[in-house]
DNA sequence: GCTGAAATAATTAACAC
DNA sequence: GTGTTAATTATTTCAGC
């Protein structure tokens, strides 16, 4: 299932727009030789097909005012509580991604606040209160780099032996 | 420094424009009550205080035959070979963020396999050999959500005690 | 599923406050 | 510096192949 059956003017549209969702769609309808409404439709399949989900603007944290980024792995007194813990993460700002997960923890959130203090401040108000077990916290100092995955131009059975 | 004096317009626009880059300007525009024009230089006065960092479409992963997701913390052997570490996870493409980080791990990364088999090729393959002492393996299931930081209304000195 | 043309929008430039 | 309008280029829609 995994490709759904892109083809390889998907793949290339893919491409090109990853990294960035302003880029002029006839730049792109250019690079591949067909019409701009071409790259239109395609981008307009794409979305309905669920491969794309929509598009953002990456902002910098600490210029809106972000100075702390934090992981966290936490543990639920009651881990058949998930839904509702995640119903109330989600009306907490400051938690911008939200992982159930296998190993140590039952789930893991990407959290960023003001500063250390505030961190502090919601991890004791908001978070403690929904009935953590446990919790660990991984403050990141800096990220070394963000980027997306790359599209792949095998087909999925290869990619298996592709690092041995 | 936190808010590099944005006015209230920027922040409405950046409410506006985070979580969809490809909204018509001219639809920021009308409910802002400028011209399209002012929208877009403000747009490239964002991008150019370092506010604004691009923009990008949002991919899925398991669209696009990735079916594994995890998080890892990293201990090197040499620690002071951060920089020259980095450089190799950046030639891993499957790696798609890298964090400096404090507590028990050097280093935290968020890495995409096609599926288990494969992340385990990539570890043995390619992580082992940059020189870990130690590494612990996080595999989210599902993401359960994923989001933008707000845009805070309020100055920051304000944030801390907002949680009180 | 593509093209080409028409309508709406983005971008650029010249200019006003 | 921040906004405007107007000209050019791009996006979006749609009829037709």
């Amino acid at each position: 299932m995994a490709h759904h059956n892109l083809d390889s003017l998907d793949k290339k549209i893919l491409k090109l727009i990853a990294e960035d969702a302003r880029i002029p769609f006839l730049e792109v309808a250019r690079s591949c030789n067909v019409s701009g409404a071409a790259i239109h439709q395609r981008i307009q399949k794409l979305n309905n097909m669920g491969v794309l989900k929509g598009s953002k603007f990456i902002i910098d944290p600490e210029k809106i005012g972000y100075e702390t980024c934090a992981y966290m792995g936490l543990n639920l007194k009651n881990p058949e509580k998930f839904d509702a813990v995640v119903d109330e993460l989600k009306k907490i700002p400051e938690v911008v991604e939200c992982h159930y997960t296998t190993g140590d923890y039952d789930m893991f959130i990407k959290i960023y606040a003001v500063n250390n203090h505030h961190l502090l401040n919601i991890i004791h108000d908001r978070l403690q209160p929904l009935g953590l077990s446990r919790s660990e916290t991984i403050i990141s100092f800096n990220s070394a780099f963000s980027r997306q995955l790359p599209i792949l131009d095998m087909p999925v059975d290869d990619v298996e032996t592709d690092e041995d």
